[in-house]
RNA sequence: GCGGACGUAGCUCAGCUGGUAGAGCUCUCGGUUGUGGUCCGAGCGGUCGCGGGUUCGAGUCCCGUCGUUCGCCCCA
């Protein structure tokens, strides 16, 4: 009877103690840099209608084509996990009516995705992702300053040494318009490209961009550029943008190969990379997105927004988020187990975090595992409470509880 | 979906041209009849991923399978 080992599904992961206190400072600090720049927690559900990522995302994207988890309920319905969070920000917007709200409308997530892929270095089935949405304006100020809050978190997460690339898509149809007359050039040049390149002529010519073959580099060097061909009004939009991150003294590089995967993207795109993380280098990246709202139902509504992986931060991180140990341990030497329960409680109560011995181990196992656990102090309990700094070494008596609680709330500050 | 690498103790790994399973770390105890960080000793811990084949004999060779991982495509 006994089945195969039992693990948890291809592409998913348990966090264990040791990151799970590195995931949560970093909750704590990227919901402190949010706050700050006024925007406010938002959580959607994890799974959503189908329609809403076939309409938001894009029937030609890779997400909805191949990588999205579907099912059905019992009701025949079809559902799916949701494999990005924009669209479904999008959707609450308009059901909530919340264009009749203030404008714009600021918030954050933080949660799980899924994405039916292999996995690999820094990509998973299920992957956690930080985003803000910024709805109902097309100011660029919006732009500058979902970038410069994507740059400050990480900053504050430890990830260092980071390039940002930037680009300006134009307007949908306006990108329409040079993707086909990218089209066009690639299929005179067809014979100089590649071979990988030429499967790709239809289903992702910007690619041919960022190739290494050398026949293809040379034919490239002629190509017709996007943001040459952007329309008037986005092309200062895009200069305006630009002029706020030179202003705030963010350094960033002008890509006009900078590609994102998703359908919805106007005007404004960006992409912080780290070294550190191996193929998969994007460890976030957003823009704008004028046209979804309205293409989910709801007023013409321009947004823009950004998401970055949790699992990347941390990959990419100084691996500096670690917790705390508990500055207080209670050890049980021979004595009272009762009144060492009551000391750790009032420990507790008062604010201290303290660790009881609960394992049955000997006294000097006690001071060992302690030691090991970072404690600051040990409070002895046997005929009487002593107190004993681990850093030095020294060992008195107190007289009671809250003697104990006296010192020990100076240790945990 | 496609390619490569790898599956031996909780973790990191060793195991030569096949001869009946090892180390380090962790954990527990002891050396110190109530005292940590160093040291020494002992103990706990393994269907050698799974199935089949070759062989007197397989962790080791062959086939299959499952899994992990890195990469391609693409993306966080």
């Amino acid at each position: 009877m006994a089945g195969r080992k039992l693990q948890a599904p291809r592409g998913t992961f348990d966090v264990l103690p040791d990151d799970g206190a590195a995931r949560r400072e970093l909750y704590r600090r990227a919901g402190s840099v949010l706050g700050r720049y006024g925007y406010r927690p938002f959580e959607t559900p994890v799974f959503e209608d189908t329609d809403l990522f076939a309409r938001g995302v894009g029937e030609s994207t890779d997400i909805v084509r191949k990588e999205m988890f579907t099912f059905e309920d019992r009701g025949g319905r079809s559902l799916t996990l949701r494999p990005e969070g924009t669209a479904g920000v999008c959707r609450a917007y308009v059901e909530h009516g919340m264009h009749k709200l203030p404008q714009p409308v600021k918030v954050w997530y933080w949660g799980p995705f899924f994405r039916h892929e292999r996995a690999q270095a820094g990509r998973y089935r299920q992957f956690s992702q930080v985003g803000t949405e910024a709805l109902g304006s097309d100011d660029p100020t919006l732009d500058a300053e979902s970038i410069l809050l994507l740059a400050e978190l990480l900053e504050a997460a430890g990830v260092r040494e980071v390039r940002l690339r930037l680009a300006s898509l134009g307007g949908i149809e306006a990108r329409a318009a040079y993707l086909d007359r990218l089209r066009g050039f690639l299929r005179e040049r067809e014979g100089e490209l590649s071979e990988d390149v030429r499967d790709r002529i239809d289903s992702n010519p910007l690619r041919a961009f960022d190739a290494d073959h050398p026949g293809t580099r040379a034919a490239m060097e002629g190509a017709p550029r996007l943001l040459d061909h952007l329309a008037p009004d986005d092309a200062e939009h895009f200069a305006e943008v630009r002029a706020l991150l030179d202003g705030a003294g963010l350094s960033y590089d002008v890509d006009p190969t900078l590609v994102r995967g998703l359908d919805y993207y106007t005007r404004t795109v960006f992409e912080f990379e780290s070294a550190r993380l191996g193929a998969q280098s994007g460890v976030g990246g957003g823009g704008r997105y004028d046209g979804l709202v309205e293409q989910l139902g709801g007023p013409a509504t321009p947004g823009v927004g950004w998401a970055a992986g949790i699992e990347r931060i941390l990959l990419a991180g100084d691996g500096k988020l670690g917790g705390f140990p508990a500055p207080v341990y209670v050890a049980l030497a021979g004595g009272d187990r009762r009144a060492a329960f009551a000391l750790a409680t009032a420990l507790r109560e008062a604010g201290v975090r303290t660790e009881l011995e609960q394992a049955g181990r000997s006294l000097k196992g006690q001071l060992k595992h302690a030691d090991r656990l970072g404690a600051k102090a040990v409070a002895i309990v046997g005929e009487e409470i002593e107190w004993k700094d681990m850093a030095t070494g020294e060992q008195r008596p107190v007289n009671n509880v809250a003697e104990a609680v006296r010192i020990a709330v100076g240790l945990d500050a």
